[in-house]
DNA sequence: GATGAATGAGCATTCATTCAT
DNA sequence: AATGAATGAATGCTCATTCAT
C-alpha cells in the first residue's frame, strides 16, 4: 500500500508455508483490496483468507479477529499516507499546501472503500474508535509542531475540515451539492497555507489577525 | 423528538389495536432509542418491533425494511434539528452563531448513536448516502440564502467543518486529542460569525486575502 | 366455475354487507381464480380476502382454514366437469368418446393451475386426500355403471390412466417427450371407446379379449 | 437407497470431520428419510442438517437450498428403481412383466412419502417439473427401444397407467375404491405384458385394428 | 357481518469462528 | 504452519390466523 494505485492485481503468486511475517503481510494486503472493494461488512473471513490464498483457519492464527485485520490495514493506510505527506520537498507555503492538498484527496478518493469501511467500524467499534483517535491525535502533534503559533484548537478544526471534505469530495459530494471539486480543492490548499505560513509578520494593522 | 432530551423512557405505555399511524409513529419514535443505544447494526427489525411493544410482522407492516426506518428516524432528526435552528430569534451575529453553535452541538452529543449509525449506514447504504446528501444540499442552500456573500465553496467547508467538528466533540474527541471543547466551540462558532457577518464593511485596503 | 373459461374477469363488483352465502361463493369464485393463477402455496389467505373485495378476517367466518377454501373451490371444479360430461347428448361410443377425451383434456389444460394445486394438496394433506378419494370413487361409479361388461379393476385403470395422461398433455409434457398431443388423445379417446362399447359381440375366436 | 427397505435406522452413527462427500451422501440418505416421513414441505433445511447429525451451516456447503436436496434425492430414487427393473433376468415376458409390476408397486409402496414430496414439487417448481420430465422421457426412450413394434404415443400411455396407478396403489386408494390391489395389479402386467410382447406373430389378419 | 391491525411461530440463510486433521 | 469441514447463534422476513373494534 505504499502507493494508493488500486492496481488490478492477479491472484497472488500463492505461498507455501511461509514465515508468519509474510502470511501476516500477505493477509493484510489482500485485506486491503477487499475491504476497499467490498467494504467490512460484505467481506467475510473466509473470504479474505481465501483472496490471499489461504485456507479460513489461517486467518485466525495471525489475527484475533476480523477487527484486528482491519485494524492492521488501516495503520498501513495512514502510515502510506503520511509517508506521502512528509516525503514532500520543501517550498514556499501556498505551493506545499496545494500538493498536500493532492495528496490528501488522492488518498481518500482511492481508498474510499477503505475509509468507508473505517466509518462503519468507528461508529459500531470502541476499540477502533480509540485507534483511530489515536492517529488523529498523532496528526495533531505534528501540525502542531509545524505550525507552532497556530493554537491548538484552530489546528484541530483544520484536520476536521481537511478529512470530512476529503471525504465527501472522494465520495462525489460535490457533485450533488453543485460545487466545483477544484474550486473546494482550491480553497482548502487556501487554509492550510494560511495556517501553515508564518504568523503574519509585522504589522498587521487591525485585529484581523484570524488567520 | 422535538427536543433532544434522551428521555429514559420506560417500555411504552403499550398500545392495542392503534390506528396504522399511530403504531408506525411509535415504532420510529422507539427505533429512534434503539439506534441511539445499540447502533444500526445492533439491533435487528423484531427487536424494534418488541421495543415499540409489537409482535415482530408489525414492522413490515409499516416499514420495508431496517433501513426504511431508519431513514424515516435520521429525516426525524434532521427535522429538528432544523426546526431548533431556525427558532432562533434574531440577534446580532455573534449571538446568533454561538446559539447555532450550542444547538448543534447539543443534538449531536445528545443524539450521537443515532449519528453512529447514520456513518455506518451512509458508508454501506448508497440509498442512504444519497438521503443524506440531499439533507446536505439543503443546508447549503439554506446558508448560501442566508450569507449570499459567500462563496457556494466556502459555505460547504463551513458545513464539512461543523459536522466533522461536532461529532467529533460529540464523540469525546477533544479529551483524547488534549483539547478544551469550550475552545473548540468559540472557534466554531467565531468562524460562523465570521461567515455570516456582511462582507466586510469599507475600505479593507490590501491584507484582506482572507483564505 | 360452470364454464373452465378462464375469463379476465375485473376486479368483483364489490359487496358491502351481503349475505352469507354470496359472501362465500364469492370467496370461492376468486379463491378459485388465484388458486388457479399462482397456485395454493402462492396465494394467502390475505391476498385472498382482498382478491374478493373482503378485509381478511372475513375469510375465517366463511372457512375454517385455507385448506377448507380448497376443498370447495375442488368439489366445484369436479361437479363442472361432471356437468359437461353429463350433458353430453347421446351418439356412437367413439364420437361420444372423443367428445369426453376433448372435455376432459380442455378443462385439465385450462384449469392446470388448479390441478397442480390439488396435487399439493393431495400430497400434503390427509384430509384433501380423502376428498379427493371420495370424488374419485364417484367417478369409478359411474363409469362402472355405463359399462357394466367391465370389470371394476380395468375401469379404475382408465380413469387413472385419463387422469395422468390429461395432466401430462396440459402440463406439455408431449413436447418434452416428443410426442404428438393429438395422437395421444386420439389414443385415449379410442382407450374409452373401447371400454364403453359393449363387451364385443360375437364369436371373438381366439384368446385376444384384450380390451 | 439401493434397496427399498424403509430401515427404521436410528440416529446415524455420527461423523466427525468427515469428507465432503461422505458428508454430502450422509445428507442426502437422511433427508430421503426426512421426505418420505414428513414430507418436503414437512422439513426444513435445519432439521435436514439436524437429522443428518450436522449443525444448520453444513446444509448450505453442500446444497443451494432444499429444492437441490431435494433433486438429488430423487435422482437416487429414479436411479435405483431402475437398477431393480434393468436388473430383471430374462424370461417370458408374462413372468418378466409381473415381475416388473411387483418392483414397480413395491417401490412406489415403500418410497410412498418421496412421491408425495415429489407431486409437491413437481407442481410448484418448474425446475423439478423439468427434471421429472427428462426422468420420464428416458423411461419412455428405453421402453420404445424393448419394444419397438410399440407407437410411442401408446408407450407413453403405458407409462402413465403405471405411474398413476402405482401411486394409487401406494396410497391405499383400492380400498377407498372397493377395488382388490391384486387384482390391480394383475390387470397392470397383463397390460404390459401385451405391450412387450411381439406384435402378435402368424396371420392375424382383419381383427388387428388395434393401432 | 365486516374490518384490518396484530400476532408469533416458523423458515431459509449467513458468517465469524473453532478445531480435528 | 496450514487446512477446511463444521459450528450455531443470529437475522431478516412471511403468512395463516385471531380478535378488538
Amino acid at each position: 500500500m505504499t502507493t494508493p494505485r488500486q492496481s488490478t492485481t492477479r491472484p497472488p503468486p500463492r505461498p507455501r508455508r511461509g514465515t508468519p511475517e509474510a502470511t501476516r503481510a500477505r493477509l493484510v494486503a489482500c485485506a486491503t483490496r477487499e475491504f476497499a472493494r467490498a467494504g467490512y461488512l460484505g467481506t467475510d473471513s473466509n473470504r479474505l483468507a481465501r483472496a490471499a490464498g489461504y485456507a479460513p483457519g489461517v486467518f485466525y492464527r495471525h489475527f484475533r479477529d476480523k477487527r484486528a485485520l482491519f485494524l492492521e490495514v488501516y495503520r498501513h493506510f495512514v502510515e502510506a499516507e503520511w509517508q506521502a505527506l512528509t516525503a514532500l520537498p520543501p517550498g514556499d507555503p501556498a505551493t506545499r499546501a496545494r500538493a498536500m492538498v493532492d495528496i490528501i484527496l488522492g488518498f481518500h478518493r482511492e481508498w474510499r472503500g477503505l475509509r468507508r469501511s473505517l466509518h462503519v467500524l468507528c461508529a459500531s467499534d470502541p476499540g477502533v474508535r480509540r485507534a483511530y483517535q489515536r492517529a488523529r491525535a498523532r496528526q495533531l502533534d505534528w501540525l502542531a509542531e509545524r505550525a507552532p503559533h497556530l493554537p491548538r484548537e484552530r489546528a484541530a478544526l483544520l484536520l476536521y475540515l481537511f478529512e470530512r471534505t476529503s471525504d465527501g469530495v472522494a465520495e462525489g459530494e460535490p457533485a450533488a451539492l453543485g460545487l466545483d471539486p477544484a474550486e473546494l480543492a482550491a480553497a482548502l490548499a487556501h487554509e492550510l497555507a494560511t495556517a501553515l505560513s508564518p504568523p503574519a509578520p509585522v504589522q498587521a494593522p487591525p485585529r484581523r489577525t484570524r488567520r
